[in-house]
DNA sequence: CTGAAAGCGCTTACAG
DNA sequence: CTGAAAGCGCTTACAG
């Protein structure tokens, strides 16, 4: 019942492990025949390759881990996916670590995905994330690590990110086109670059055309749908009131949406409202939310392609990292569209 | 650069490697105090033990394989944040595999986690799959199978499932209870058998209560708003249409909702609608849908305490598979309930 | 085109 | 309580 290795193979052939070794992989040395033999015996007896023997040996797991806040969230969850689509090509899989938004869970998945030995690590940091030490590590050890969406410039490390600033100027800019006057913004943590620029291009919509900004309709939300929640209670207790919102991600848009139906005196359509990140309810909810697309396959996709290329150099710097930067789409829905006034 | 080993601190410290390794694995028969420099020393030369290594010669790798349709599915989400919040405890990590529901893709999965050496499988399977030899392959290689939700009872593994006949007659029975005289039901594929069970539990309610079960109203899905709407515009179009439909799970539910939202003479209200699973936007959407909660987290906590179990017996069969049955419950919102019709 | 041999970094009976 | 030695199942220079 014991597995079969490829030592059952040469003496079941009166060859070698070394040439079943290289027939399996391909080696361009093996004739044709021997190959042919070899796979027929390989796959009579059941063989199947034990991959930790052959990681310890060559050096490489063809594993990549991936560290993500949750899969919970369907923006990680849809980014993983176009991760997997490129790299199970290649022979890659992936082990899978969710921080739940925990420095220490973080650093405890970097740990243990060193410890595996991955052959690269593609990441989104959690937003408690402030010390950037095991990721340094990763980075001294020479093992690739790509990091998407929530990256940190001074690790100098590749990264693919949509451009923030670009999509929350755009959001700002249809409320404003919209005819709204007092846009506020539920921000989120200032130290994940994502946030701090999604701010910046919600400061530079309302000056480019004109707006004042007002610090009291700027409030910083932890990313979920309660933070939401407590950001508009705030905001529409305000003696001067927004109108709009543009929140930083769609969790807060929609603690922000619940708030905005329950309290009588603002109605949806009477306050607009967008989000970023286009999360899978973002469409069905009502009314349906204007917000951000992030192209979250394809963001996947680059990251994972990135690390391909990364696997090859084997510690060459060759100039500074490299950054993809994603074009945001802006999503029109129902609940940002501004409602005519002549009823009242 | 490269990285230490129990060689390196055992020539440090004039030791052996196997002292070493005995030290770090905190075995008994190792003194206090050797113990405490070695720790130390590994600490100072920031050593990671090598797990490739470890696994190869240990036979254990500390490594789950997780199966499942696709993340993107909360219900999946969740039940993989269950499972890693026990493993994790365990010193146990996630190996994720996604079928996107194709046969070929889970056998491939089951394959490369098989060469992965992994120490057990989690499986849900692909809608697609009516085959199960690689599961059989996993089971004759005696590596503990966990299957959820999905399961299939001629593979004979344990599993972690919620009722769903019982989940299925409260669904419908609710709709009884509201006062729908014709209540649809959109099913999934048979072959699967939670699927078949939900049928059954529609079937029973309705017999239960007098109503009886017509044939026209049953329609079969493929599990996604598409195939959902499918089937409402089928339901929505026979002479004798119904007032209510119980979909098998949510996404056909959402499905069915666009339809009914989009058709001039069937508004919600007048269709009662319940769905299968509290999916994340279940809650949100407009209805918001009433439908069965299945304990994700819970499910996930099970399956993986049902590995960790299985994993010390070694093969010795003691009786039949373990199965265990969670509770579902009736979440009511807004989609089952009637309007008074009085307003005509 | 093929084989013998070494070795990846651990763990673990066995011996003391 | 500690060490020497074997070996997990591969891969890969080296030699022919």
């Amino acid at each position: 019942m014991s597995r079969t290795t490829i030592h059952d193979i040469a003496r079941e052939l009166k060859t070698s492990a070394a040439t079943v070794s290289r027939a399996l992989n391909d080696h361009p040395s093996i004739s044709t025949a021997t190959k042919e033999s070899i796979r027929k015996a390989a796959q009579r007896l059941n063989y199947r390759q034990n991959r930790t023997a052959s990681s310890l040996r060559s050096g490489k797991t063809f594993v990549v881990g991936v560290i993500v806040p949750s899969v919970q969230i369907s923006f990680f969850g849809s980014v993983i996916h176009g991760i997997e689509q490129v790299i199970k090509n290649q022979g890659y899989n992936v082990l899978l670590f969710q921080t739940n938004e925990q420095y220490e869970d973080e650093v405890q998945g970097v740990q243990t995905l060193l410890q595996s030995n991955v052959d690269g690590i593609i990441a989104s940091i959690s937003k408690e994330t402030i010390k950037y030490d095991h990721f340094l590590e990763v980075k001294h050890r020479n093992i690739p690590l790509v990091l998407f969406d929530r990256s940190i410039d001074e690790l100098e490390v590749p990264a693919v990110v949509i451009d923030d600033y670009k999509g929350a100027f755009m959001a700002t800019e249809h409320l404003i086109q919209q005819g709204y006057k007092r846009i506020a913004h539920i921000s989120g943590p200032q130290h994940i670059r994502i946030f701090h620029e999604r701010l910046r291009g919600y400061v530079d919509a309302l000056k480019a055309y004109g707006h004042q900004v007002d610090g009291d309709l700027i409030t910083y939300g932890k990313l979920s749908i309660d933070s939401g929640r407590a950001c508009t209670q705030h905001l529409l207790r305000l003696a001067h009131p927004p109108d709009a919102i543009f929140a930083v991600e769609d969790f807060s848009a929609l603690g922000a949406l619940q708030v905005i139906k329950e309290s009588p005196w603002s109605q949806p359509g009477q306050i607009g409202l967008v989000g970023f990140a286009n999360e899978a309810f973002s469409a069905y909810i009502t009314p349906s939310l204007t917000t951000i697309d992030q192209q979250t396959a394809l963001m996947g996709q680059e990251a994972a392609t990135i690390f391909m290329n990364l696997r090859q150099e084997e510690s060459n710097p060759t100039g500074p990292p490299q950054k993809i930067v994603l074009e945001p789409t802006l999503v029109v829905r129902q609940s940002s569209l501004k409602r005519q006034e002549t009823i009242d």
